[in-house]
DNA sequence: CGGGAAGTGGAGGTAAGCTCTCCTCTTCGA
DNA sequence: TCGAAGAGGAGAGCTTACCTCCACTTCCCG
């Protein structure tokens, strides 16, 4: 099985502007996006995009391993930080701003369907790094004592949220977001200046309006 | 056109039934249950909901109305309340509490298509309460000046996307979140306790997997 | 109590939108 | 040069929702 032949120049140049294509609009627009669109980004038709990858979620996952791979460097690298109020709170921002920057990694951090054991992979690779990143701030008093391990992914999830509807808006609000609730789970009461400036009147209702289907 | 005349026994009886099953799955599951899933709950035929209620949006606006005078008897409410901390807080809490318990108020307030100008006057009322709540709130230094008027909705929009996704499994959940938030935005650098526990394993990886349509 | 108006149910029309297949035509490369 | 690999994209087939239609039932006035 591992001995493929390898693809045809055309078919392997295809092949990297389907995967370059759907980084860009799954990060874009999330997972929900027909393999039509990402065939179109991709300058090719849907049947070769079927032709390369049996189905959509072997696209996605094709994509998704080296993302939980930086996740994962990212929990290690906050573990090397001395500081472990720095640490937890490096590994919280970097997390929210990989899923801010790219929905589709998001999106797929929450797959029920195919593709969940891939993703309870992924939590299980991450999980002990989150876990000793944050007892170790806990048992500094840097955070609250009372914050468990599942309210976390919880933070996460919020700021996700914020993400998808303000990113083409303003594409750093979920920072502000972020910061109140880095401030919350704090045991010391820090109160963070505010990074990025708030939302206007305009911006605010554009992000309220929910995206029902397709544009406006 | 004001003078309807009064409906036959059976009709009124069927269109109060279809208000309480409408009610009573909207906030259960959302804006998105169809007409079907209505009506069956409410014990009638499709056919019946669509003569009493020219479309679905029509059922909406009649449900919706009532929730929003109690939104704004909320923040009333919270007005007369003398500590400035104390009253924004309790409007907070309350906003978060009717979204948690009713995912279709929740909805309703995100709505883009039809019912947009019915919303954008709902935000007219409570707006300029919530306005006074806050700045009230930061004149007294118990809330951080540099909180927006347009952040305090997307602390709502948090909460209720943490109630959505627990709401089965630990209804209270949504108010650790809350708590943490709520830290977030003080000034004077409050650690409130956590009013409820957190998940268990089991129940966090539940609340995780996204609800891909329908049942499990 | 009888008849016509009002009301009812739910199958199915209509419309989207999606994933994935199929088959003809094109392109590569030994 | 020519066979095999690849490409494209129309459309099959599925799902899901909103809403209509009309034969049948129920109410209620005279």
């Amino acid at each position: 099985m591992s001995t493929t032949r390898p693809l045809r120049a055309d078919a392997e140049r295809n092949r990297a502007r389907i995967l370059a294509a759907a980084s860009e609009v799954f990060a874009e627009r999330g997972l929900d996006v027909s393999l039509d669109d990402i065939a179109a980004h991709a300058g090719v038709g849907v049947g070769t995009v079927y032709r390369r990858f049996p189905d959509k979620d072997a696209l996605i996952d094709a994509l998704f391993e080296d993302k939980i791979d930086r996740a994962v460097a990212l929990a290690d690298a906050s573990l090397e930080i001395e500081d472990p109020w720095e640490g937890f709170t490096t590994f919280m921002r970097g997390m929210c701003r990989m899923q801010a920057q790219d929905r589709g990694f998001k999106d797929a951090l929450l797959l029920r369907g195919p593709g969940r054991e891939r993703v309870a992979a992924a939590r299980e690779r991450i999980a002990p790094r989150a876990i000793k990143l944050l007892t170790r701030a806990q048992e500094a008093g840097a955070v609250r004592a009372d914050l468990g391990p599942f309210d976390v992914p919880m933070i996460n999830l919020c700021v996700g949220l914020i993400a998808d509807r303000t990113r083409d808006i303003a594409p750093d609000y979920w920072e502000r977001v972020l910061t109140i609730l880095i401030d919350g789970i704090s045991a010391q009461g820090r109160t963070t200046p505010m990074p990025v400036e708030q939302l206007d009147r305009e911006a605010f209702t554009e992000a309220m309006a929910s995206p029902r289907r397709r544009r406006a």
